[in-house]
DNA sequence: TCTGGGGTCCTAGGACCC
DNA sequence: TCTGGGGTCCTAGGACCC
């Protein structure tokens, strides 16, 4: 199995306007997002300066102005361009690679290619396209982020780049590291490792699987396990296809008119129509929602949404926006002081490719499951349960039956197990999980 | 007064079908 | 001790990412 190196470019929509104005070298910079609102990029110096990601940019006007920072609204096409460049450069330098975001990529590595190797990548990147990057390298994508993570904050100790090791080493950094920094875990799920007393990076590796597993789901347990140099997140050279494009806006101030909703809405629908058309995908359903203010505290909130399936695919803006129009319709009230109105195209697919739903009995291809190993990873689920054990299909098992059915989700295997508990009066509960990454790791 | 936009995946639970 | 089995589809929300 070989290593992974992720790629990020530094602060990447300040340098991309660095690139392209001089005159910006060594001052605080920032970008902002979509609607001029928050703060979404920082150079160095405005990082400095303590101005924290995504903050609302009304909040640093007074540390904006006293220190001269170079303030700019996005311009993804400039961004869209200068990924492609390091991205196509990246692409030279390996044999298989992932774009994970428009500043990010893992490379797959070959043995001969070392932290070496790596800097001299780091070294042409920057020659060529004016863009900074840091390169981590690791067994799997967790590590390596969290070796990228360690390059960056020690840019200077590691010239940028940096190689996570079995070992002390890479144990000490770890310990270092807080739960919330590792990659897939954000604030919520930091806070529920904390319960268990799981602090670090290094707490989590050494963490029980089963007590992970049993907190934090599947999802926690993949993760655990590529902290510890098993690959369960593959490197994804082809995208997979899209399945939903959405388009929304905030106003700038409370709108409470259905024609002022309906007017913004046929701009959404306008832009998200036009990018499926791009993708040469239809639309298979539409969904449209509504949110009032969530800052505004003491003020009644509302968030409906509605969505439709369609009975054949769509892309066409007129007719997609009388449909939008109909959902908005349906789920607008009076009295609400609206903070945003959007619209989702989703079920998107190519053309020919649409399957209506079928009809009760009918057949619908499914992906292939192997059966045995699907249910081998349920008995290993259940294991810390009484009476645990199924063998293929369904069956009681003491006071609880356990049903099992597969469903394709388009994105490979994923099993849906239901479990009663047949005393009367109790409800039945399912319970959902996509066992497919874990079983291929297992 | 202002406090982004666009995505993905997973889980829970319910409605409904024969 | 008793308990139906096998399905589909949908909504809604939580959590994360950049």
């Amino acid at each position: 199995m070989g290593r992974l190196a992720l790629v990020d470019c530094n602060n990447f929509f300040c340098s991309c306007e660095r690139v392209f104005d001089p005159s910006l070298a060594g001052v605080p910079v920032v970008v902002l997002s979509n609607n001029d609102g928050c703060i979404i990029s920082r150079s160095e110096e405005a990082k400095a300066l303590g101005i924290p990601m995504g903050a609302p940019l009304h909040e640093q006007k007074e540390v904006i102005r006293k220190h001269g920072v170079r303030v700019f609204s996005s311009n993804y096409t400039l961004y869209g361009d200068m990924s492609a460049r390091v991205m196509s450069i990246l692409r030279d330098e390996v044999g298989t690679m992932e774009v994970y975001s428009i500043d990010e990529a893992f490379l797959g590595l070959g043995d001969g290619f070392g932290v070496e190797e790596a800097r001299k990548l780091r070294a042409k990147v920057l020659r060529w396209t004016g863009i900074p990057v840091c390169i981590g390298i690791g067994e799997t994508k967790m590590l390596a982020k969290l070796a990228n993570r360690h390059a960056k904050k020690n840019r200077e100790r590691t010239g940028g780049v940096f190689e996570i090791r079995e070992g002390v080493e890479a144990e000490e950094l770890m310990a270092g590291v807080g739960c919330e920094a590792l990659w897939g875990v954000g604030r919520n799920l930091a806070r529920r490792l904390a319960g268990l007393g799981v602090y670090t990076a290094l707490d989590f590796r050494r963490a029980e699987p089963a007590q992970i597993r049993k907190s934090l789901g599947v999802v926690g347990e993949r993760m655990l396990r590529e902290m510890n140099g098993t690959k369960c997140l593959e490197l994804e050279e082809m995208p997979p296809d899209r399945k939903g494009v959405m388009a929304s806006r905030s106003f700038g101030g409370p709108v409470e008119a259905l024609e002022e909703l309906e007017e913004a809405l046929a701009n959404h629908v306008a832009r998200a129509s036009e990018k499926v058309r791009r993708f040469g995908l239809w639309a298979t359903r539409v969904d449209v929602f509504l949110q009032t203010n969530h800052f505004r505290k003491g003020e009644p909130q509302y968030c409906p949404g509605a969505g439709i399936d369609l009975d054949e695919p769509v892309h066409g803006t007129a007719e997609l926006l009388g449909i939008a129009g109909r959902l908005l319709k349906r789920i607008y009230r009076s009295g609400y002081r609206y903070k945003k109105v959007g619209v989702m195209l989703g079920g998107l697919v190519q053309a020919g490719a649409f399957q209506p739903a079928l009809p009760f009995g009918g057949v619908r291809e499914e992906p292939r499951l192997d059966i045995d190993r699907i249910v081998d990873g349920i008995n290993r689920r259940l294991g810390d349960r009484k009476n645990p054990v199924i063998t293929r299909g369904s069956m009681g098992v003491g006071k609880m039956r356990i049903k099992i059915g597969m469903k394709g989700d388009g994105n490979g295997e994923a099993v849906q197990a239901r479990r009663w508990r047949m005393r009367s009066g109790m409800k039945s509960r399912a319970y959902t999980t996509n066992w497919n990454q874990l079983i291929q790791a297992g």
